[in-house]
DNA sequence: AGAAATATGTTGACACTGTCTACAGAATCG
DNA sequence: CGATTCTGTAGACAGTGTCAACATATTTCT
């Protein structure tokens, strides 16, 4: 092995808080919410039932801190999707991209995305999830803020129209990860729905000469 | 007491199976999701632990019964809002006055309204609960459908139409009921967020002269 | 009517769960 | 070096869903 200083420094093994955090990550991804036990959690990191709660005040606030890191995830999809857009695309796309993004993680990661937003399992004090959901919302919000600039709903309440493209884009995204929307609308596609749903939230634009959902992916 | 026959017959004691039902509705009422345990239900039913599986099959049945409940108050507040307009109303006004209804539920019934999108902790094999869903859907299609013929997105296809109709207004629902709004939109009134909504799904409704928030409600 | 079968409740057991306390060894610090 | 804190283990406790055994009613059939 070479010694290269600030290079090679054997990665330090994550704590078991980490380790905890990962799992558990693993465990939703899998087997869904039912599964997110903390006594499995302990089992499948290899320690005794009573160790997590060294790290953890309690399973929900495990919990809290594997949604923070959904949310964490959520933000970097969003800051991917949008930043795929060439130069000159239009606030409007970007924030259209932004809902694609949110979509589009709620579908690939069911079990976390359900986790985010289900209070009642989740510690309500737990300061990390607070401030990595709001770091969420305030993209959202920054992009509904430019649309807004160029033109689109210009004189509406910004964060209250964010708000709402939020409820929007959070309901098809609920609905569609947990499946309740197969069984009343059996055979759509979600990229149909997607793009769909964009266009009636983006059917005032005046920047916009095409479908919204006619960008460009990453 | 009167002897009349039709009229005066003792009112049955409703059966155990049933009572549960209630009782589970006003415990998810009073005391939200966390509360539903198999055990607590039969105690305050005043029945042995053992009691409620002579007529479910497990909790998750009994939950799902209880949701199907909720979706029969749900089809019945949308007749009541939709019913209560004028005869002159429009197809677009009763759309949105369903969608008003939609979102007082779950407000007024955060518990029983968190419950009925819970598909881990319902049977997913209740014939009751996917009838009574279904049976919401479909009043809220006969709208979309409605509003269609008088004009609004009429090219669009009907069930994905309202399939998105219905996203929009659940993700406001989900997240106002659940208090999750109250965090990065801290003073929006539930009105304003409402009307602002169905503004957006609405801004190319041909036969709308005003605010489509401005009807009366019951 | 009487017997057989079914329905509906109780009780106790089992394997789980979250959380607490007591204990042990390691790391850290004064 | 001694004391303290950190981090893990092990056992206990109350609570959970579900199942089997048992006791009565109630209904059904002959």
């Amino acid at each position: 092995m070479v010694f290269a200083p600030g290079l090679s420094v054997p990665p330090a093994p994550p704590s078991l808080g980490q380790r905890l955090i990962d799992v558990t990550v693993e465990l939703v991804g899998r087997e869904g919410i039912e599964s997110l036990t903390l006594r499995r959690i302990a089992r499948r990191a290899g320690v005794s039932h009573g160790a997590p709660l060294r790290h953890f005040d309690s399973l929900s606030d495990l919990l809290a801190d594997v949604a923070a890191h959904g949310f964490r995830l959520l933000s970097a999809r969003i800051d991917d999707y949008t930043g795929a857009l060439s130069g000159d695309a239009t606030a409007s796309q970007r924030l259209g991209a932004a809902g694609r993004a949110y979509v589009r993680v709620a579908v690939e990661n069911p079990g976390l995305f359900a986790l985010m937003f289900r209070p009642d399992r989740l510690a309500h004090d737990n300061v990390l999830y607070r401030q990595d959901a709001d770091a969420a919302f305030e993209r959202l919000l920054r992009h509904v803020q430019s649309a807004q600039r160029a033109g689109w709903q210009a004189d509406r309440d910004t964060r209250l129209l964010a708000g709402i493209v939020w409820s929007s884009v959070h309901g098809l995204a609920t609905l569609w990860s947990q499946g309740t929307m197969q069984g009343p609308v059996p055979d759509a596609s979600l990229d149909d729905a997607l793009a769909l749903s964009l266009d009636l939230l983006m059917a005032s634009d005046p920047t916009r000469r095409t479908r919204p959902g006619d960008e460009p992916r990453p």
